[in-house]
DNA sequence: ACAAGAGGTCAAAAAAACATGACTACCAAA
DNA sequence: TTTGGTAGTCATGTTTTTTTGACCTCTTGT
């Protein structure tokens, strides 16, 4: 699929917003805001996610420079994802959204 | 199905975002915004939308009080739907989507 | 009387998203 | 050498969302 779906919408937001839906992205962008986090943790933290999931969702955050992917040399060798400046540009927005009660 | 499906996850964006996502519904939002919308207009303005989807878009928007439903009782009696306080409220949270550049 | 517009509903099919279980590779400790 | 942790992939299946096309009601215009 070489993604030629949306037909030209002219909506701004509409691009973002779907980066940021899915069942398991606004909970591992939650999880980012609070520094570099890593795919096991996620894993163990986020009840009822699966690895396949976790991973379609890191990707496409990562592809839509939400988060950046960073190999860690260190001891036991990881692998760490960190919000990058478009990523922390979304955090008031999500600060907002969760001012507005239902 | 009963909707005992989220598993509490204590992340508040995410209703709100699960409500402002879906194929249409940015769209519907933007129309709003310019003022009351109406069905058959909605239908022929987004390329690509049908009946049923914008329905259901339109439902769902109108259940989580984003879109009110008023029945105008002028000469040819037609139906508008309004953002509603709440709609009026995540107004800003799209324009600030909208700053964001890719 | 008949067509046409407004505002839909319904059942079914197709497409997209999500879940499952098996499997991989690398590295370190026992 | 087997176990355990990290970070995934792959094929397959299930579930959810979206689309399709037929049908419906009410009102106005011809």
């Amino acid at each position: 699929m070489t993604t030629k779906n949306q037909a030209e919408s002219t909506c701004p937001a509409e691009g973002l917003l779907k980066t940021l839906s899915g069942k398991w992205k606004p909970q591992i962008f939650r999880f980012a805001v609070n520094g570099p986090i890593r795919f096991n943790t996620l894993l163990r933290e986020i009840e009822g996610a699966n690895k396949q999931s976790l991973a379609t969702a890191l990707k496409e955050l990562e592809s839509e420079g939400i988060l950046h992917k960073v190999i860690i040399s260190e001891k036991p060798l990881h692998i760490e994802y960190n919000l990058s400046e478009r990523g922390q540009s979304l955090v008031p927005i999500f600060q907002q959204l969760e001012g507005i009660v239902k």
